[in-house]
RNA sequence: GGCCCCGUGGUCAAGCGGUCAAGACACCGCCCUUUCACGGCGGUAACCCGGGUUCGAUUCCCGGCGGGGUCACCA
């Protein structure tokens, strides 16, 4: 007993010395948990965050994280915040938080609380982990205090020997009971080492504090998408500071989160297998552990293989992709939505003009295994949502597309306004509405014909109508055209046109006698539309020719065949 | 390799002991139609395998197998 106490005695001295020697002027944890104090928020309340690294590059996965994190919050009368995890000071990237905060504001994510461009908004900061230097010391101290972090003096290549020896040995690789050769050192040579200034990382110390609550060998804890999970209990010596003073994102995460007081930590399958350390970190700072949810992960195919969405590999799901394609936010945010809880679509169905916040959405409906974006659902989707947008709308969206990547378009689509609009406004209304726009680059090209500096003739005659019979009815199309007849007469026009030139006036005689025809009205309409659109496929060629006008539609009639 | 997650058609997925195993996208036919688009109708196509438990397993348990993730002083 004496015995007992007299080591504890010493151990509390040892370790005072050490805190006192490596964080002199850290201050107490006790203070930082008066500064930032529980939220005042409703039951129930979810507080969310996004901590993106700011290495200047995010992908639809970040947007997919990003929704949901802030869906939950909002939804439920909480807060979502930004908290820029800028650890890593080889991997940041200039201005990376500007471009960030604009791909998202794109998307329609934007932040109350957390880093802006040039500062920060809220009462929970800083929000930027390269600032938070003073809090991470504060409670490194509170762990040197209790002897559950320690400083580890052990070279790159002396770690390196260690992994080569646990290999040889096949034991699980790291810094852990017997090679952890710095716990619990004599004070003396972590004195001389410290004093010749030898570079050094604070090592959580996996062996204390851990066991004196649960002696089990195995954490269980509720994944707020997967339910139970059980995992070895951590028993690493994790480094919580590295050489350069600033935290890994293990101990980062768990002060940050709990200091912001963020109640769920929804994020990727990639971090569950660090989940043990986390909890560690949590149990050796006496916190409670935030409601974890870790998501499916975004996978893409590649030659033939599932696997995650890689920032190097796959520019084409860079969200800076997506904006330059133009593809339109709310397509996007309702493909998410889909892939996110598979009853988003249901409902979608079934409340049709009920704007997407009005979904409550639901981690326990989030799919557990990864998906594969499926660029052929996301273009439907944006068909859907496109026709339900206003010609107006999309005629500024198209604009602003144009703004930034086709400014050579941008005076086209500012000098004929009217007739941008008109041309997205084709089809639209009614039971059927058209549904063929998806997103702007598809749509500009889809669009062009209607502008004179984009207008080119890029298919060809139908095979059995040669140049000569398309000039004969052309000729013969102008002679009777008249721009204000209503669609009736115009059409009516067109029958007669192809009867007196040998066309069946109704496809269905055609298709009784063909013998007796060389086509029918369809073709005759071929030729029309490629003059007038330069292409075979397109809307109505009335709505066409009201839209451009009688003097460009008698142009390139005359253009096509030069009569 | 250790640990963890996941496993229903090509893709996203309903299902939660008894179903002819929904739906959406894609694909293929047909219809509508002056082309396209829209729309309508129809079609091809799935419970990874093997053991249990049970009267009965896609569903529960175990074991394989497969896929993925992770094993840093990166996040």
């Amino acid at each position: 007993m004496f015995l007992c106490y007299s080591f504890q005695m010493m151990d509390t001295e040892y370790f005072e010395s050490l805190a006192n020697l490596l964080f002199p002027d850290a201050e107490p944890g006790a203070s930082l948990e008066a500064l930032y104090p529980p939220r005042d928020l409703p039951p129930g309340a979810c507080v969310t965050r996004l901590g993106p690294s700011p290495t200047g590059f995010i992908h639809l996965g970040n947007l997919f994280m990003a929704t949901v994190n802030r869906r939950l919050a909002t939804q439920s009368g909480g807060v979502f915040f930004l908290r820029i995890e800028d650890t890593d000071r080889k991997r940041e990237v200039e201005g990376a938080v500007k471009s960030l905060l604009s791909s998202l504001a794109y998307f329609g994510i934007d932040f109350a609380e957390g880093a802006t461009a040039d500062g920060e908004i809220g009462a929970y900061g800083p929000y930027r982990q390269s600032e938070r230097q003073k809090i991470y010391y504060a409670f490194v101290r509170e762990l040197i205090l209790t002897g559950k972090a320690y400083p580890c003096f052990l070279s790159e290549t002396q770690i390196e020997a260690i992994r080569a020896e646990q290999e040889a040995d096949k034991v699980l690789p790291g810094i852990y009971g017997k090679y952890a050769e710095w716990r619990g050192a004599d004070l003396s040579v972590i004195r001389r080492y410290y004093e010749a200034g030898m570079p050094y990382v604070i090592r959580l110390n996996a062996n204390v504090g851990m066991t004196e609550r649960n002696s089990a060998a195995t954490v269980t804890v509720q994944d707020g998408i997967r339910g139970e999970i059980t995992f070895p209990r951590n028993i690493l010596d994790v480094v919580i500071l590295k050489q350069d003073g600033l935290p890994t994102y293990h101990f980062a995460h768990t002060v940050d989160d709990h200091l912001m007081r963020t109640t769920h930590v929804i994020r990727g399958e990639e971090w569950l297998s660090s989940l043990p350390i986390h909890l560690a970190l949590f149990e050796a700072l006496g916190w409670m552990p935030p409601v974890y949810c870790h998501t499916a992960l975004l996978m893409k195919i590649d030659e033939g293989v599932k696997r995650k969405l890689s920032k190097r590999k796959d520019p084409e799901l860079a969200l800076s992709y997506y904006i330059a394609e133009g593809y339109h936010p709310k397509a996007v945010e309702q493909y998410l939505l889909t892939i996110l809880n598979s009853n988003f679509e249901e409902w979608r169905l079934s409340n049709p003009g009920v704007d997407n916040t009005e979904f409550i959405l639901t981690t326990e409906k989030m799919g557990a295994s990864g998906i594969l974006v499926d660029l052929n659902k996301l273009r439907d989707i944006s068909r859907d949502t496109l026709a339900g947008i206003p010609a107006k709308e999309l005629a500024d969206f198209m604009t602003d597309w144009a703004v930034r990547e086709n400014p050579d378009a941008l005076p086209t689509f500012t000098l004929e306004r009217n007739v941008l609009e008109s041309a997205l406004d084709i089809g639209r209304g009614g039971e059927k509405p058209r549904k063929d726009l998806e997103y702007a680059t598809q749509i500009f090209s889809h669009i062009s014909y209607f502008f004179d500096a984009y207008f080119q003739i890029v298919d060809s005659l139908p095979e059995h109508v040669s140049a000569e019979e398309a000039q004969v009815l052309l000729e013969g199309y102008h002679g009777t055209y008249c721009h204000e007849d209503d669609r009736e007469t115009w059409f009516g026009k067109i029958r007669v046109l192809a009867e007196e030139n040998g066309y069946a006036a109704r496809p269905k005689d055609y298709k009784k006698n063909p013998e007796r025809y060389k086509g029918h009205v369809g073709d005759v309409s071929a030729v029309i539309r490629l003059a007038l659109t330069g292409r075979l496929e397109a809307p109505d060629i009335w709505e066409i020719q009201q839209i451009l006008g009688e003097s460009r539609v008698v142009d390139r009639l005359r253009s096509f065949t030069n009569f």
